[in-house]
DNA sequence: TCCAATGCTAACTTTAAGTAAGTACCAACA
DNA sequence: TGTTGGTACTTACTTAAAGTTAGCATTGGA
């Protein structure tokens, strides 16, 4: 059996201070969900901070990140300028010219997005010693003396 | 035709410093992505929150966090663990007993996530303004005469 | 005339996420 | 002596998302 309750029944139980602070982000049918899978996606992460230095174009964008598709790239671009992180000005000229850049709130969440990404980075090698030991002593950590 | 580069390119031509600054995530092979990803994924975002305020078992994340299967809270538990940013102790009982608690450096990831977590959910009203503004001005933002 | 350049979109394939059911273990109950 | 229940998982299967490839529109230049 799996996922038996609404929910909701968490959120519903705390005063409304304690939501606010938890976040209903604990809830099934929370908005909040979507903006996050927009701003914490592979490309959208990529998006946010390479637009932190100013505008670009499309074709600069797919260029500065790595491996992004096309599609991809549109489809991030487009959900990100949805939640209205990301404005789009596209200049009415042949081959077309689309420029990207980030809104007000854009900025501030590109500004968290990084703060993450560049934790990551500067703790990578502390990350990949604790995947390398963790390969090499699988699931022995466990309480007391006798485990499976 | 889509993704020409090798796309270390753009490292690789960078001085040392600027590779550190903004990162080597806008390469493709780049360990940080999959760190990035197992943080930023739907499931370990509310688990990262949900155990900073300490230790939880299995069973209570669950229930905690609405809407997840605990194929996908094992799968995402061992992902976090992986990486270092969870704890894992199972007390050799039966029924079970499993806790999970964050570490040292799945405290401060966890409090960066947050942070941006939280920032989305505050901002929430505004964002869900610019969404239903976007639905009705659908991609009428084009620079107005000529310009360049 | 034909191709290149740019920013997309559509059709299709592969991967990841989600769902439902099963497993192991023993205690408590009837 | 079944048998039920509780916990923390797997495993097999289905659906949704990501990724790949190809194409469109337009026009300046070779």
């Amino acid at each position: 059996m799996t996922n038996t309750e609404p929910s909701t029944t968490l959120d519903q139980d705390l005063p409304l201070t304690e939501r606010l602070r938890t976040g209903n982000l604990f809830a099934v049918p929370c908005p909040s969900r979507d903006v996050l899978k927009h701003v914490c996606s592979r490309w959208g992460v990529l998006i946010l901070i390479s637009l932190r230095d100013g505008t670009h174009r499309f074709s600069e964008l797919r260029k500065r990140i790595g491996g992004v598709s096309e599609k991809m790239l549109a489809q991030s671009l487009q959900a990100l300028e949805q939640d209205g992180f990301v404005e789009r000005i596209a200049y009415p000229v042949v081959p077309p010219h689309v420029e990207y850049s980030l809104t007000t709130s854009g900025e501030e969440v590109a500004r968290l997005v990084a703060a993450l990404a560049d934790w990551i980075e500067v703790n990578m090698s502390q990350i990949a010693a604790a995947q390398h030991q963790h390969q090499h002593q699988s699931s022995q950590i466990s309480a007391g003396e006798s485990s499976r």
